[in-house]
DNA sequence: TAAAAATACTCCATAGGTATTTTAT
DNA sequence: ATAAAATACCTATGGAGTATTTTTA
């Protein structure tokens, strides 16, 4: 059975009439009786009558119409969605993410993009760690992972995705709060103000370790689950925080925002996917990510221009 | 799009191996290759990632494995369904009767001998009159009607069905009773007991007609739901009664079964159907009609074997 | 090196075309 | 007489075969 011979029944029964189903099928009228005729010795069952100089059907070949109108409709959308898929269009991708990645607006951007650019595609977002996402990526189980470099494993793509230096937050009465640049040491002795590891905002751990690394242990004064309040709670006076340059932007008195000295302290994340994943979704979102981070109206504080993705060789 | 390239990408999707998909498809391999090359081309969407010496699914191409299965079980569904309504096997057969087959067992005997023979045939019965079985047989709302001969109209073909002649039904007391046959007009001042119209055995215009040619008009004593009430109440010396000569079977004390003189007034009724119906539930039904009626253990009182069918011309 | 897919080519089966006949109105 | 389907015959596309090369593990 083939489907030349169905859309070709389809078009004699729908028409009742060889000559104008083949006109139809833009063909001649002789190899289109000859095919009926095969279709109806295949099957065994007389599909039409051709009595009395009209076509009609017999109760069977009534029935079959049916079938063969869905089996036709049915690879339709079959073509449809698989090219759909092909290009990226339907289908479901799913991101990982740290959660430090909220410190930003940066995400929701790139995936407000790419909802608006393909809204047939589910987007599923999963929170894990770097470590949980390369093994997800492995695994199939998330398609592209933000992550925090640096990344060793072979086979992967890295797209660096943000890069922002942190800035002591400190309230304006403060005796640095004039400074220019401090160093983390200055903030030794200073009860700090943090977002909670559960709170998902994540950075908690960038600022213990880089504490540790600069020598001392911070004292955690207070935790706060928004920006928002660790700014207010910095402003009256609780203790200091370090916070993302961005947030510099919510501006609030009674704060002051200084830069670290060197060595930067800072928040980057890059976007990492699996160099052999040819998939079609991916690189629509790929495509979208980088567009959207280089686009007109996609330059706030504190990032460059993306650097191209570069590949971890095997 | 053609179902063959369907049936090797699920070959070599479920293999995930050219070469034994080529086996399982009787075919030799490189033509496999090329024709499956030919569908991802017609698609435009890679189905297949053939590296590392290992054929793998691409995302859309699993989802099309999928759509070309379902498609490909479809057609099989397709094609038995439409072998079975060809052969007869399934489908809907509308059959008119007129009431008075029912004082025969013989039609239920058809119907169950075509219902097991048949079982996926469901059997619509109608209860109709002569006039209204031609009509409809035309318009094809029945297929065969069970009705009363003779036939005038042409296009229609006739199966003698049923022939019984109907004996009088006297008290035994009766002065009649031990005749071996008596005329009609012998009851002509006798009181008779009918099948009312309303229960759907019919017989009684039958009757009534026959007496009118006799040359009087019956004078209906009672009438009675079932033959074996006919019976008694014959026996109980309420009448007489008219009945077919099968219904001497419910064998009863009391009364007398008295063959009628010539002109013999029977129960005639024949399976009557179009000429031009080629139906295959149809056939089914007229072979096994046919059977029940010359088959060994079918022939029981006053009923000879059945005649070939006659058409009447047009 | 071996196994598997791709490439190159060849052939023929058959889909489809043209010309004509048959049939029914 | 006409319109439509069937028949007869021919052509050529393309599906499938064989032989070979390429590729990768």
């Amino acid at each position: 059975m083939e489907l030349r011979l169905l859309r070709y029944f389809v078009a004699v029964a729908e028409e009742l009439h060889f000559s104008r189903a083949a006109l139809r099928l833009h063909m001649a009228q002789p190899p289109l009786s000859q095919q009926i005729r095969k279709l109806e010795e295949e099957l065994g069952v007389q599909l039409l009558t051709r009595t009395k100089r009209r076509v009609a059907l017999t109760e069977p070949g009534r029935q079959f119409l049916g079938s063969a109108q869905e089996i036709l409709a049915q690879v339709d959308r079959a073509v449809t969605q698989v090219q759909r898929l092909g290009r990226g269009e339907a289908g479901r991708i799913a991101i990982g993410m740290i959660s430090s990645v909220a410190f930003e607006d940066t995400l929701p951007r790139v995936l407000r993009a790419y909802r608006s650019r393909y809204p047939g595609v589910s987007i599923a977002l999963r929170e894990l760690d770097t470590g949980e996402q390369l093994a997800a990526l492995q695994e199939n189980r998330i398609q592209i992972g933000f992550l925090r470099p640096p990344i060793l494993e072979p086979g992967l793509t890295m797209t660096p995705f943000l890069r922002e230096p942190l800035v002591a937050v400190l309230p304006a009465e403060h005796p640095l709060a004039g400074r220019k640049r401090i160093a983390l040491q200055a903030l030794a002795n200073d009860p700090f103000i943090v977002v909670p590891r559960s709170q998902a905002l994540g950075g908690l751990d960038l600022v213990l370790e880089a504490c540790v690394r600069a020598g001392f242990t911070p004292r955690v004064a207070q935790e706060a689950l928004e920006l928002q309040s660790v700014i207010g709670l910095v402003a009256a006076g609780f203790g200091v925080s370090l916070l993302p340059r961005a947030a510099g932007r919510l501006v609030h008195s009674g704060v002051a925002f200084v830069a670290l000295a060197p060595p930067e302290l800072c928040i980057e994340i890059a976007a990492v996917h699996l160099t052999e994943n040819r998939s079609p979704l991916l690189a629509g979102f790929l495509a979208t990510l980088r567009e959207t981070l280089n686009g007109p109206c996609a330059r706030p504080a504190g990032r460059a221009a993306v650097a191209p993705a570069r590949s971890v060789p095997r």
